[in-house]
DNA sequence: TATTGTTATACTCTATAACTATA
DNA sequence: TATAGTTATAGAGTATAACAATA
C-alpha cells in the first residue's frame, strides 16, 4: 500500500474493507440477478429505483445519475428493459425533450421474482455477521452518506458540460 | 419495492442505502482510476491486493476470488498488467501448475500515482458526512463483515466445480 | 482424476462524438 | 444557446467451454 495517505489508519481501514466487501457482494449479486431474472446490475438498479418511486416513473437524466456515467449507457439499458416489456418510455408533456420512464406490471413482477434470492445474498454476506444492534447502527451511519451522495454533483450532467 | 422481504424495514434500508452509496462511489472511482492511472477497477484491485501483501505476491486463483468471477477474467487482466510492466508472472516452485503474480516497482509507482485522487473521492463521498466517531464505528462494523466475506465460499473455484 | 491457468470465441456493456429536437 | 435524449461506432471487459500441463 502506498504510504502517503491523506487518511489515517482507521479511515484507510474503512476504505479498504469497504472496497473488499462491496466487491464480493456485487459479484455475487450480479450473478444472481442474471440467473434469476436475466437482469444486469444496472437494469436492476433502474427497475428498483422506478419501483420504489411513488409514481413508478423517472426522467432519463435523473435515472442516469449514480447508475451510469453516460446518457447513452442509460439509453442502451432502458432500451433493453423496454424491449423486454419491463418499462415504458414516453415523452413528458411538461417538456417535450424529456423522456419519462415508467415501470410496467411485468417489471414489478420481475423485481419480485429476483428479490428473495437477492436479499438472501445480501443477508448472508452482509447482515449475518452483524448483530441486530449493529445493523441499526449501520443504518444510522449510512443514511446521511446516502443523502450526501445524492446531492453530490450529478455525473451524467457534468460529463456533458465538460465538452 | 416488492413487498415480501425477508428483511425488516431497517435491514432493507441498509441494503438499499448501501447499493446506492457504493454505486455512486464506484462510478466515481472507476473514472478517476482510468483518468489518473489508466487502470480498470479490477486492475486496481489486483494491484492493491498485491501491494498490501507482505511478499507483493499472490497466486492467480487466490487473486481471482472476490475480484472476478472467472479465472479467464483474471488471466485477461493480469495479462494487461504484465504487458504494462506493472506485475510479473512466474510459475510457483512448490506447484508447477500455479502462477505467482508479483507487483513490480512500476506497479507500486502507479498505485502511488492514483492513490491521492482516489482517496480524495472516497473521502469526499463517504467520509465527509461522517463524524470522527462515526468513522470509527463504521470501521468496527465493517471489519467482521470483511472477515466473513473472505471466508465465504470462493467464487472462482465454485463456478468451476459446477461443471 | 482433480486442479491450475490459458486460449478462443462470442457477447454484453460502456463511453465518445455527432446528431436531432425542443426550450 | 443550452439541454434532453438517441445513434453509430469502436473498444474494453466478461464468461463459457475446450484445452494443456502438473499433482
Amino acid at each position: 500500500m502506498p504510504e502517503q495517505p491523506h487518511l489515517d489508519a482507521v479511515e484507510l481501514g474503512v476504505y479498504l474493507d469497504l472496497i473488499e466487501v462491496t466487491s464480493v457482494i456485487r459479484l455475487a449479486v450480479e450473478h444472481q440477478l442474471r440467473e434469476a431474472g436475466d437482469l444486469s446490475y444496472v437494469q436492476f438498479q433502474i427497475l428498483a429505483r422506478l419501483g420504489s418511486s411513488p409514481s413508478g416513473s423517472h426522467g432519463m437524466t435523473e435515472l442516469a445519475d449514480g447508475v451510469v456515467y453516460s446518457r447513452s449507457g442509460l439509453t442502451y439499458q432502458a432500451g433493453l428493459l423496454q424491449k423486454a416489456g419491463l418499462v415504458t418510455r414516453a415523452p413528458s408533456r411538461d417538456d417535450e425533450r424529456s423522456m419519462i420512464v415508467t415501470i410496467t406490471e411485468a417489471g414489478r413482477e420481475r423485481l419480485e421474482k429476483v428479490f428473495p434470492g437477492h436479499i438472501e445474498i445480501v443477508r448472508s454476506l452482509l447482515l449475518d455477521p452483524l448483530s441486530r444492534e449493529d445493523v441499526e447502527t449501520f443504518a444510522r451511519l449510512l443514511g446521511p452518506v446516502r443523502e450526501h451522495v445524492r446531492t453530490a454533483p450529478a455525473r451524467s450532467a457534468r460529463s456533458r458540460r465538460r465538452k
